[in-house]
DNA sequence: TTCATAATTCCAGAATGATGGAAATGTATG
DNA sequence: CATACATTTCCATCATTCTGGAATTATGAA
């Protein structure tokens, strides 16, 4: 992973909103939710949540596609695993004796 | 953990100069480097950089103790590690047989 | 086609964050 | 005490991000 691509994912999950949305899709499970279903639950405008579901898209921790009139959200296990593996890489120079459990 | 400190965390992650700091430092262990040590490596202005030094350690992802004339920063593996836990609390609702790998 | 629904894009103002030289604050050495 | 060293704080400028109503696009229903 390059280190813009983790900025923009760090950066994407500095905000209350964009967080609540990726903590509750995480919990959602593949099945994901619809953009209309997320913005009741989380109690923001439409256009302001839509705003941060690109954002996160973008970013690499959600996917999106459409069921019929709304669009689906779930987050993307790969671009989250990706993330932490980059943030993580060579802990305590790979020497686990020296590495706090 | 409450979701404004891990906001201050993943805004504290979300820049260019912070994010090198804490990999080095995940790399470094927990001997850690000098302030002085880390602003040579990562070739930024030591102004600057205390700035990103006292952001992260605020946001719960460093740790800094004085030895003589030098301040030394390690990470602090536990603010990590509670900062991942709460992102992917309850995934897929805890049933694992729902959980991509 | 006409209407209703779901979501996104446009736009502007308000707020927040990054930067780094200069000055100030410890801390050790001669 | 005087000096050098390591780091932090002050300060001002510049840049980026957040927000949400209104207009727009896309899809499905009558």
């Amino acid at each position: 992973m390059k280190t813009d691509t983790a900025i923009a994912a760090f950066a994407a999950l500095a905000q209350e909103t964009r967080l609540g949305v990726v903590r509750l899709l995480v919990q959602a499970g593949p099945a994901g939710l619809s953009a209309g279903d997320i913005a009741t639950r989380l109690a923001v405008p439409a256009s302001t949540l839509s705003h941060h579901l690109a954002q996160l898209e973008r970013a690499g921790l959600l996917r999106s596609w459409r069921l019929q009139r709304q669009i689906f959200y779930a987050c993307d296990y790969d671009g989250l695993r990706s993330l932490l593996t980059f943030l993580m890489q060579d802990c305590c120079q790979g020497r686990p004796e020296l590495c706090p459990p």
